[in-house]
DNA sequence: CGTTGTACTTGACATTGTCAAGTTGTACTC
DNA sequence: GAGTACAACTTGACAATGTCAAGTACAACG
């Protein structure tokens, strides 16, 4: 195959992360493979070393995209129609569903990255302190730190699990049959909400929003 | 080598399972390979696809033991010196810990197998009867089975979430530095249990235990 | 004694991740 | 404008992996 420029700066980069991403969001992140990931990009197989180092360097890109957009997404929360925690909740689905190849690779420990790099490990850190914002947003300022810490932490794992559940646990197959999933889900997010509520009320805490 | 029979009977089935699960266990399912398998049971390298056909069948072999090991765990919760949904997720946090290799890998839906192996979907049915029964005793049988179900997902949800954020995500590496890690945790759980509680009331359900 | 089956074994092959060593074009100095 | 440096790739190896195919040893059974 002849070299060929390509159009544009980086153009490579992007289009390896996609294929790669892709993939993922296919058949997981287990079955990544770096010649697979070239071949589908259109570049010879050493290209995506050239810009990511190795294997773990791409789950690390995608890992540093992922946070980023994760952060975003928490940013962009809309709290005006519901109560916070049920915005929060849907906020996490919605980013988990609608980039399933990021999260797949993000809450990783083995495989995400966080640990050797640093730019996907900073990205990462913003992502958690906008889930604290957030949270201080749902329970108010007036709860101390250990009980902001704690109740981030609850929430974090009731959106995480539900998340990893539906996405890649047996949950969708214990669903029953002919059962709308979609409005179950919906179910589950309403009584984890209005749970949350809740205890926040009987902790004399008052939410900021709605 | 010589070939050398062994002991027992499944002596060898038994050592090749225990050497894959203190892989997975120690680098992740991942990197779980059958050469490197086979070698540690001191084994030829064709040796673990006489017992599991290929990769995938260790892996449902895991998922199978795991999910009769988890049932059983549901089954001999003690129920009598705490809230039902208190000891029910110390008893999930508790057997994600003590079988880390295994829980890597039952959860997973691209590896465990549960698809396409049959033995493993049963043991897994098995599983999660066992934890409806465990919803029906804390939130009382007067609910009806969509409540039910519904609730079952929520609390499946917070369970599952804190354990794979403590054994596989990022959490640990958040928890403020010096901290009790492990008080942390329990505190997470003592919120999670006392909101499931006030929920329940709310709802008018009657938990039995306690 | 021959057959059958289980519990393995060795051998081969394509594919993978990665190291090493080109090659090509562009930018910048002198 | 010749020379140098560097980025952005390339091709070519190599060891290791998953898996297919074809043995081999041994017990049980007729």
């Amino acid at each position: 195959m002849v070299p060929g420029p390509h159009d544009q700066h980086g153009d490579v980069r992007r289009l390896v992360l996609d294929a790669a991403i892709a993939i993922i969001e296919s058949d997981g992140a287990e079955s990544l493979s770096m010649r697979e990931v070239a071949r589908r990009a259109g570049v010879s197989h050493q290209a995506p070393y050239h810009y990511f180092g190795d294997r773990g360097g791409i789950f690390a890109a995608i890992s540093e995209e992922g946070f980023a957009s994760l952060a975003k997404a928490f940013r962009e929360v809309d709290f005006s129609n519901t109560s916070p925690a049920k915005a929060g909740f849907i906020a996490y689905l919605g980013f988990a569903r609608n980039h399933v190849g990021h999260f797949r690779v993000m809450f990783r420990n083995d495989i995400c990255g966080l640990a050797t790099h640093e730019a996907a490990a900073l990205t990462a850190e913003d992502a958690f302190n906008e889930l604290l914002l957030m949270v201080s947003r749902t329970i108010g300022v007036s709860a101390s730190e250990a009980e902001q810490l704690t109740f981030a932490i609850m929430l974090w794992s009731q959106a995480h699990g539900l998340a990893t559940l539906i996405l890649d646990g047996p949950l969708m197959n214990r669903l029953p049959v002919g059962g709308d999933a979609e409005s179950q889900i919906q179910a589950v997010i309403e009584l984890a909400s209005h749970m949350v509520s809740l205890q926040a009320m009987e902790m004399g805490l008052v939410p900021q929003g709605h």
